[in-house]
DNA sequence: AATGGGACCTGCGCGC
DNA sequence: TGCGCGCAGGTCCCAT
């Protein structure tokens, strides 16, 4: 669920906390979300080195280390960055020259940290679509329609636009009055316009609550986010919505949640 | 090109 | 009370 909010919002945060700091010893209590290159590699080569930058991309985390070595961590679902820390959540805990300990935490596993030399030119991150606030209105037009498929699973492809994931789709496209199972080129311009708009807003706003906290997403902190009050259709099925009182719907599209007033989003 | 399914995973809530 | 099951969704991979 960290999706681009929730990633920025831990970025910025690590920026005030790590930036600068030496990793001095690494603790590995699971071994399987560690993807490159393997346990006792990784380990012995992470070593010493420095965090120096701190980049997101999508919903990526990049630490660039000293010695020109990448360290690229992936939330996916239930993935957390903490600090301070307590060694025993965490799957994997970094030790920083700090004295304080930066921990990975990951109920499910499904995460994944890569200590890379270029982190550019990870599959992942080569095959990114643009960051939605480095795209122009024109382009976004442009990139839309030629495509036939529906619009809801098309905005969460991290290869047509970067970042949005099922809660926030959900949201922009509330938002913007627009069916989850419209055809993507079948958006009138006005709509086009519309929809890059709530992307931007939306996302932006989040940023500023500092995320949603609905599954195990926190802060580095370990405080929850504020946006979740602020969501008018995600997990709400059943409920009135506030624009029009219909009940939101449930379906499932791609296999998963898909949130929406009936009444307000057009699906023609 | 688009779509649907399964895989990866665990903990929660549900029904019986 | 306890057990088994479905479900949550980010990404990849495969089949159609």
């Amino acid at each position: 669920m960290p999706e681009l909010p929730e990633v920025e919002t831990i970025k910025r945060e690590l920026e005030q906390t790590v930036l600068g700091k030496k990793i001095t010893g690494v603790v590995i209590n699971n071994a399987k979300v560690i993807k490159l290159p393997e346990p006792e590699k990784f380990k012995k080569e992470i070593l010493g080195r420095k965090i120096k930058n701190i980049i997101r991309q999508g919903k990526a985390l990049v630490l660039e280390l000293s010695g020109n070595k990448s360290l690229m961590v992936h939330l996916r679902m239930t993935g957390q960055l903490i600090y301070p820390a307590d060694t025993k959540k965490a799957r994997v805990s970094f030790s920083l020259s700090s004295g304080k300990l930066l921990g990975y935490n990951d109920r499910r596993l499904l995460g994944e940290l890569k200590l890379v030399d270029d982190w550019r030119s990870l599959k992942f991150i080569q095959t990114l679509g643009p960051e939605p606030f480095d795209l122009t209105e024109a382009e976004f037009k442009q990139k839309l329609s030629t495509k036939t498929t529906k619009i809801k699973p098309l905005l969460m492809d991290q290869t047509f636009i970067a970042g949005i994931g099922n809660l926030y789709v959900a949201e922009v496209l509330f938002r913007a009055k627009i069916g989850p199972q419209r055809q993507a080129k079948s958006l009138s311009a006005k709509e086009k316009a519309t929809l890059f708009c709530q992307i931007k807003k939306v996302l932006t706003e989040a940023i500023h609550f500092k995320g949603s906290s609905i599954d195990d997403y926190v802060q580095v902190s370990g405080r929850k986010g504020n946006f979740v009050p602020h969501l008018m259709v995600y997990g709400r099925e059943g409920e009135n919505c506030f624009t029009c009182k219909t009940l939101i719907k449930r379906i499932s599209l791609g296999g998963r949640g898909t949130y929406f007033c009936p009444k307000c989003q057009k699906n023609a």
